[in-house]
DNA sequence: TGATTTCATCGTAGATCGACGATATACGAT
DNA sequence: ATCGTATATCGTCGATCTACGATGAAATCA
């Protein structure tokens, strides 16, 4: 129950990488077109091939889709087990912030 | 069902607001010590008071938290049911990514 | 072999973030 | 009126983010 740096540290940085636009996108179109490559959501965006390279990248690294590099047409998919834990996560931080009755209201 | 770039853009702000580490300490914090001033929290964190009012200014135009500006001890509070709100949203998204049986698989 | 396709990475420029100290503001107390 | 407390805002600096074009590597096709 105590607010552990670490934990909040770790639960930042994977909203982090949730939290663009864009990536956002990719996911979505990830999630109909399971297994395209970099060039297929490049079209489905209006960003240059190397930015969507980028922000796949951010959103490998943050364990939300995985990568299989089979050239020349790599393939991305969604972890949907990672990004329901993410979900979770949030949902139970916030589920604890709300349900807390505050013990102790410093100044009223 | 379709990936709405307005709506990705609204999602990613709140996402963005809860992706730093001292601003989930700060919600923890306020979720313990109902209504306490920016001086509370600077001394429950590693930061200055400048830094921390900043962050609370991100919260507060995310709408996260809510602001009494009662001199000279201004109150802030979480604002739950944005929180759950947010929470909801990130959840119904992932959801919808999660369940997308994607229809067509590009290439295979 | 050489050309094409697909993708990752590099280098870069501009924007934004995160932190701080310093300053300004608002108010209560003396 | 002045002082002290609590807070917001300003200015700044370094770091990170976002975007792009250019380049490089890997595999297939001609």
């Amino acid at each position: 129950m105590k607010s552990d740096p670490a934990q909040n540290e770790e639960i930042a940085g994977r909203l982090a990488a949730l939290s663009h636009p864009a990536r956002l996108a990719i996911l979505n179109h990830l999630s109909r077109f399971e297994g395209c490559g970099c060039g297929d959501v490049v079209d489905s965006l209006p960003l240059a091939q190397s930015t969507v390279s980028q922000h796949l990248k951010v959103l490998l690294e943050a364990g939300l889709i995985t990568h299989e590099r089979r050239m020349p047409r790599s393939t991305y998919r969604l972890n949907r087990e990672a990004l329901r834990s993410v979900s979770r996560e949030l949902n139970s931080m916030i589920d604890e912030c709300c349900a807390a009755n505050c013990c102790t209201s410093k100044h009223d």
